[in-house]
DNA sequence: TATTATTTTTAGACTTGTCTAAAAATTTAT
DNA sequence: ATAAATTTTTAGACAAGTCTAAAAATAATA
């Protein structure tokens, strides 16, 4: 069994894996948490021993296969959360990450399973990631950043890359949800700003936008 | 804010209070925490110099408007989340209070408010126990224990004293849930056993058993 | 490659919540 | 009302998780 604390940084470790390859420094691990390296330093250590993480002084961790599990289902329990707070209880999604950083350490097998059926075994969470799977394994959707797509060529949006509060947001504000067919209409080349039509209306974004949506090939009108 | 073990504390002396009337024993409160009477003493000097109890040295402690206002709100917290499992998730009754005692502490007036209406704003969990409202006040049902009723009476079963886990799943066994109607068919002298009809079953019950299970009084057949 | 800069670890300290053992206060019983 | 039993508090210790400051290792640079 694992605390709040180690399956923190579990999760911070694995979101750290899937970033870069190979090993996590301790620093980045420290800037991820809001804490310090020493900290890090003492809490690797304990993980190492229970066997979750590789760790060679000066060289970095890197997560076992238990370590991953763990850390996929925690991460398999916050985004379940998210998905049942927008779902059932009409939060918005740049209000759930909070509260599913407090559901995802509640330890019941039996609730998650359950509450993944009452779900529908959804397989993406309200920000368009992965849901992954009770032995952690996720499917993973081939997906385009807005900014890459060329006029005239549309998509699915099924993601964002900056999840913060206020990127969401505005998306909100502008009306631009998950599932909703993009169409980029024009591209301006001095500033890269995109004209799009997403359901019935037209926009124009900047490109810093365009690089924070992730858009799935689409193929017809 | 309170920590989860504060709110642990704040909740256990409610539940004393509720009991007996009158201050709450350092004793007591160590039994019912499986704890020491040290440790008692060491959070009830925290808990007096944050304002939530009333303490004085060997004088045992009363909890302030603002404690009972905290505890309360943690009992409706686990109270709601109790239907939820029950409700939603499919948890038997005898299920839910291991990972309620969990859920309990999850912090956010938005989650909580909104799993009251998508519940249906119960007023009772799975066990008959009344659920505070937001400001901490209690609808109390006269209820009466079975064992008290005379031959020929009937009732509505709207709860147990016993929550226990082994009672609770005894009950499901012999089909003993809410809301059922209850008649008293016959009792027998010598052991205060009772015959009572129960659905469309006949069954036999000891006297225990009917001093664990509250009644709320049926007029008419 | 020698020196500087950065990263990581160590050492020691602090907080929270707990414990044991002993002392003090209160209650009970003779 | 005094002694015995019980309850409660104090004193000191411990584990988890964090911190600061200093030392050690690694990486970058001239």
């Amino acid at each position: 069994m694992f605390t709040l604390s180690e399956e923190n940084y579990l999760k911070a470790i694995y979101h750290l894996e899937l970033g870069n390859d190979g090993g996590v420094s301790t620093n980045a691990i420290a800037e991820k948490l809001a804490t310090k390296a020493s900290s890090v330093t003492d809490m690797v250590k304990k993980l190492s021993e229970k066997e979750v993480i590789l760790y060679k002084k000066y060289k970095g961790v890197t997560l076992t296969i238990l370590g991953k599990t763990v850390a996929a289902n925690v991460v398999r329990k916050h985004r379940l959360w998210e998905v049942f707070l927008v779902e059932k209880l009409n939060f918005s999604w740049h209000e759930v990450h909070e509260v599913a950083e407090q559901l995802e350490h509640i330890k019941s097998a039996k609730l998650i399973n359950q509450l993944d059926r009452f779900l529908g075994f959804p397989t993406h969470d309200p920000h368009g990631d992965p849901i992954p799977d009770k032995d952690g394994n996720l499917k993973i959707v081939a997906k385009s950043l807005l900014s890459t797509l060329s006029k005239n060529e549309s998509g699915i949006c099924i993601g964002v890359d900056d999840s913060s509060s206020e990127f969401l947001q505005f998306l909100d504000k502008k009306g631009i949800t998950l599932g909703k067919k993009i169409t980029i209409l024009d591209k301006e080349d001095f500033d890269n700003s995109l004209s799009i039509s997403i359901g019935d209306k037209k926009l124009s974004i900047s490109n810093k936008i365009a690089s924070n949506l992730y858009i799935r090939a689409h193929i017809g009108q």
